[in-house]
Order: C-alpha cells, then sequence, then structure tokens
DNA sequence: TTATAGTTGACTAAAGTAGTAGGGAATTAG
DNA sequence: CTAATTCCCTACTACTTTAGTCAACTATAA
C-alpha cells in the first residue's frame, strides 16, 4: 500500500475542480496555479482520471474538465484508487497465498487494516470536503491570492 | 505513507517471536526458515527493532532475540512505526505547510487519515494478535511444515 | 577453541515517484 | 481562415526506496 503525493496531488485537484466549478469547465493551468502542481504532471493525473469516468474534458480554448457525477457521488477512495492502483494493505493481494503459496501470520491483520482504511475514505465524498470549514478557509485564501497575482500582472503589464 | 513488505516482515517476524518465546531467546535463523524471510534482511530489520528497545538481543550460541517487553504491551503500530519511519499520510508531516509555506486543501482530511490508521493499529498488540483463530492456524501449519522438514532432513542425512 | 549467533557497513538490481520535454489533435475566438 | 488554447500522448530522466546480498567482526556458550 503506498499513499504519496500522487493520491494526494489527484485528491487535490479533483477537490480544487468541485470547489471552483460554475458548471463550466475549468483548465488543468487554472489548477495548476491555483495548487501549485506542475502541469505535465497534472496532465499525466487527469488523464488516468478520465479513463476511470470520474472527469469528462472539453477541449480547445475555454475547455477544461469537469466532474462527471455530482460531487457528492465522488468519494475519496475512488480518486486514490484511480491513480494509485490500490489501497490494499496486504502482500498478497488478497488472496493469501504470501508464504509459499499459503497463508501467512498477518494476512488477516492486513485485510482488516485495508477494509479500515476503504471504509473511511469511502465514507468522505468530494461534496463533504467542499462543506467543511477548513477546507473553505484554505479555497477562500487561495483564491484572494490568485487576484492579488492577477492584479501584480495587470499591473505590470500595463507598465511595460 | 507507506506500508510495504518492510513493515510487514517486521509484523510477522515479531509475531513469530511471541508465539514460540518459552523465555528463551528465538535465532534469526529459526525466523528466516518459518516465515520464510531473508535472513540478512531480517538482520536489518531487528536492528531496528532492538534500537527502538522493542527487542533485545543474547549472543552466542543458544542465543538470539527477545522480546523487551510483555506481547500485551507492544503494539503493530509501534513495530512498523521502528523499521517504516512513519504512518503519517500528510504530505507536510504535520506542520500545514505543504503548499508554498501555508496549508494545503487536503492536510485536515490526510490528518484525520493518519489519526484513523494509527488508532487502528494502536489497539492491535502482539498479545491480541497470538489470541486469534487465524493467527493460531496458521502458526500450527508452520510447526507441523517445520516439523516435517527437520524429519526430510534426518532421513537425508542418515541416508546419505 | 570452535561453532554459533548477533552487529555492522557497503553494495546492488529493480521498481516507483515526481517530474520534464515535446509533439500532436481538437476546438473556438477573433 | 487562422492562430491561440487546451487536452492528449509518448518518451525520457533524476532520484529515492525496497528488498535484498555479501563480507567482516564481536561476543559467548559448550
Ligand atoms: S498478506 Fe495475504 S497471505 Fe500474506
Ligand atoms: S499535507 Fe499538510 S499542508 Fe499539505
Amino acid at each position: 500500500m503506498r499513499l504519496t503525493t500522487k493520491g494526494r496531488y489527484a485528491v487535490t485537484a479533483m477537490l480544487d475542480l468541485a470547489l471552483n466549478a460554475e458548471n463550466k469547465p475549468i483548465s488543468l493551468a487554472d489548477i495548476s496555479r491555483r495548487q501549485d502542481i506542475s502541469l505535465s504532471y497534472l496532465e499525466q493525473l487527469f488523464s488516468k482520471l478520465r479513463q476511470q469516468g470520474l472527469v469528462s474534458s472539453v477541449r480547445g480554448p475555454g475547455g477544461g474538465y469537469k466532474l462527471s457525477r455530482d460531487a457528492e457521488a465522488i468519494c475519496v477512495a475512488e480518486i486514490i484508487d484511480a491513480v494509485n492502483e490500490s489501497i490494499d494493505a496486504t502482500n498478497c493481494g488478497g488472496s493469501g497465498n504470501c508464504s509459499d503459496g499459503q497463508i501467512c501470520l498477518t494476512h488477516h491483520l492486513w485485510c482488516d487494516l485495508s477494509d479500515q482504511i476503504h471504509q473511511f475514505l469511502s465514507s468522505i465524498s468530494l461534496a463533504g470536503l467542499v462543506a467543511r470549514n477548513d477546507v473553505r478557509e484554505v479555497a477562500e485564501r487561495q483564491n484572494r491570492e490568485r487576484d492579488r497575482e492577477q492584479t501584480l500582472e495587470f499591473i505590470g503589464a500595463g507598465g511595460a
């Protein structure tokens, strides 16, 4: 089992999508700016998210990505699964044969742990995250920062 | 966060120790045979387990490792921590600064997840595992296999 | 004194992570 | 129409970690 920047980026980007969607598509460039994630890397992640049917894409100017379902119907577990293979904690992948073809001493422990994690991450939807106070606060800060950056760019362009 | 063979081996080996300890030390060679884990790799893992004070060692013939505490007082979380750095799911390591020095959108989510996993793995002691039926069954099978192997070796030695 | 068993450090192949680079192909604003 | 925008795809790379191997050394019990 692993949970690395890859899965975290994916969840963060999907949450950004849920927060900023006003039924128009959001470009990866926007997400990249707001969440400080490399654009090329986002493209790789969204390729997988699209393959799993979590987002749909619109090409061309004004295009980008949209959630392909309601934010209530997308849970964190799905997102991590989509980019990250799995959140399975066993060595055998559930087949119970990692100790010379036989079940190992700790198999059931890792199964229980996997269940535990999966239940937890399945119980959290994007909508649930959007509703959280701490998430809203961070999102507002990011919007303020983005506005300021745009103002600075404008002044810079005007002054030059 | 990661949970790989490393942490799983460590827990399996510690559980083997708890199962087979009759207040005499168990050699890594025994554990290696029973659990099918490379001896040299076990040495590395037990070096860390000893540094964390989870086991104590006895050198020389008849030596080996013993649990340095009661099996009730050693939980799975500790063992994984000892060999695996941490089971922290955040990117920032808890300091809340992974998005350009600021807290990121999903920080609290990963904190909650970390708590969840840590609570679960802390609630399980080696003694708790030893008491489980599925663990006892696997252990008994391993003991039968080891006995048979010893018999075969004996016959092989006698016949040659 | 010798075989046993822990202790330590250096080394390695393979895999995965977190990207970068660069070319396409669709679409639409101008 | 055309040029800019945006997604799409493949290949490449530096780096880290994993899961080991190997070899030399130290303590100790029989
Ligand atoms: S983890 Fe499933 S058999 Fe070992
Ligand atoms: S994970 Fe803690 S700030 Fe991003």
